[in-house]
DNA sequence: CTGACTGCAAAACTTTTGCAAGAAG
DNA sequence: CTTCTTGCAAAAGTTTTGCAGTCAG
């Protein structure tokens, strides 16, 4: 999504173009993984632009409700976002070092037709999260605690 | 799981035969979905054993550590416990009136053998939901909000 | 000007911790 | 009698809300 779909966007959903919600966008998008709200903020700070957590969520919740990113239920505790609109994937979170990574592709469309076949649920998302040890934390598994 | 194999396990890890402790695993046993904190507070009370939401919290970490529940993350703001060894199974969420069922079978083992092949991730336990309409809701979206 | 945005303080929630009293084994 | 358990109160952490001042369009 080009900054310009996401200026057009916001307009259209009547939001105004501030510092925080043209600089969370890029946040978002420059980040390789999903992010919480104490995460945007720091990275905000970082970019100089200095806001409150509580405006960072009234933000994140605006451009949730509008489609530029979405919620990603990754870890119990706090809500993870991530960019709307990028090639459908899942996460693999390493348990010991906390690392994340995307997996791209997916065969659960078919599940999902299934589904609907057997029950009439529709599905209109789902998550898919892998946990355990990235190679890394496997290998030293051995040696440390 | 039958209650004496609960009662071993309990005993082998330390703990003590409390009213909680037995009611909670009864009270996850019976319940046909995940179940939070609060919904077994709540469950322990109408079976007549009042307690603390503090204990629960206790009893349930408890409970965790030693195998005989799992957490589900399966919505934001809390979290949910079944019982461990059920059959592999995952869940389907209603967005409109909230509905949990499970969807039994599952073909995520191939993927995650190819995870590991690729890239070395040992995938140890995975989260997977649906989200959407149950069939109910999806006939009646038509006619109310 | 009007309505959206901001930020502080405070509230609402879930979850955790300290501590002293109570109970299981 | 030892150590786990319990529950109250308080703390910690995330998220929400009220309100008054600010700013974009």
């Amino acid at each position: 999504m080009k900054t310009e779909e996401i200026v057009k966007k916001i307009r259209k959903a009547g939001g105004r173009m501030t510092r925080v919600k043209l600089g969370l966008v890029e946040v978002i998008r420059n980040a390789e993984r999903p992010l919480s709200v104490k995460e945007i903020t720091l990275k905000l700070g970082k970019r100089g632009i200095v806001t409150s957590r509580t405006t960072v969520y009234r933000e994140v919740d605006f451009l949730v409700r509008n489609g530029l990113i979405v919620e990603v239920n990754l870890y119990p505790g706090e809500m993870y976002y991530e960019l709307a609109g990028l090639v459908h994937h899942h996460h693999v979170v390493c348990e010991r070092c906390g690392r994340v990574e995307r997996v791209d592709e997916c065969g659960l469309m078919r599940a999902e037709l299934e589904l609907f076949k057997r029950t009439g649920f529709k599905v209109s998302r789902h998550f898919l999260g892998f946990y355990g040890l990235c190679i890394k934390c496997n290998q030293e598994g051995s040696l440390l605690v």
